[in-house]
DNA sequence: GTTTCCTTTGACCAATTGATCAATTTCTTT
DNA sequence: AAAGAAATTGATCAATTGGTCAAAGGAAAC
């Protein structure tokens, strides 16, 4: 599975090989094929594993709470999933890519009811005066984006900030001016 | 080259076959081979292209002008360029992934030197007190992050947001949410 | 020790892959 | 219309692909 987690994040199903996963996994073909009946089955299993990484989170944030330090901690969450299990963030992207044939229906249905669901939330907070009126779906779009972005395009990221791997401490800054800016982007100013 | 951009963009480089791509170009195999040596040679081509698109709306930030507008017109700009071109977007994407073998001088030469003069631009404004501090360069990635989410993960927004096809009106809509958020969430706030 | 079941693999298969080539068609130039 | 250049393709190649299979290996049960 962790082996071919790191093809499938690389390649995406297509170009993904099953002789590499195995080779990888210091095991032969037949012997992989022995576990998964065929490559697609191998990446459903994987692809499993990235969606509860990726739903989690969301399904914490909590309407009685407020909003800043759940924003916040969702930030955290999400970027601690990025940094923790950059792979899994990168099949999501990858089959997000090629149009989502196997997690289509998962899109339009669990995702979307949780992303309405918390959408509802984001909008009595504001109803309540406690963030500024923004359009709740695309700050779960940033959000997402954002975070996801540090696992995806690290090689991006590292070229052109000039770091090595990014460490704890990297994801601690980038965390905190994340978060900075979304939040003062949402919170309602000070009277 | 419009046909390998699509599916340079759906299965990246590895997945991508060069069939596939004669067909869809409505050409045999050997005669698209005619005009570009072999399958790397095409991917150069297309991925070249994708670059002037990725790179040109950031050179145009001018430092003698205002933080709000410049910000705000980047934005749309990097908008506009996930909505005329989908598959540039995703190719980018999917050629960071699998770790920019190809791009990677690019990366580390000249996005980077770009990046780090409009860093400064950026900085010499908050010294300026025309924004709040933050890490210039963080707010980039944030940029590209959410502008380019829009392009490559274009199926879970349709499927989450509930929409068809992203149009000129969502992509309005997109661009005022985005600005709003970030500018309110860097600009310093009136005294 | 031997029988049974689970695991592993080398050899193999048909299909697909990127790529070549000679032969043909189409277009341009004269 | 003839000659030459450019464009196009069917046939073909070796390599790689996903997947099968029969046989061998290893561990547990008896």
């Amino acid at each position: 599975m962790a082996a071919a987690e790191i093809v499938f994040a690389e390649h995406g199903f297509r170009g993904a090989t099953v002789d590499e996963i195995a080779k990888r996994a210091d095991m032969s073909k037949p012997n992989l094929l022995y576990y998964y009946k065929n490559k697609e089955t191998l990446y459903r299993a994987v692809l499993g594993h990235t969606l509860d990484i990726w739903l989690e989170p969301l399904a914490e944030i909590d309407a009685d709470k407020d909003p800043e330090s759940e924003i916040r901690r969702y930030i955290a969450r999400k970027l601690e999933a990025s940094r923790n299990n950059p792979h899994a963030s990168r099949i999501f992207a990858t089959e997000m890519l090629r149009g989502a044939p196997v997690l289509d229906s998962y899109l339009r249905g669990e995702l979307k009811s949780l992303v309405t669901e918390k959408c509802a939330v984001i909008e009595q907070w504001i109803a309540a005066g406690k963030l500024a009126p923004i359009d709740p779906i695309h700050l779960i779009f940033m959000i997402w984006a954002t975070t996801q972005h540090y696992a995806d395009f690290d090689v991006q990221v590292k070229a052109v900030w000039g770091k090595g791997a990014l460490q704890k401490k990297e994801f601690d800054r980038i965390e905190e001016a994340v978060s900075d800016v979304i939040l003062r982007g949402i919170l309602p100013r000070k009277a």
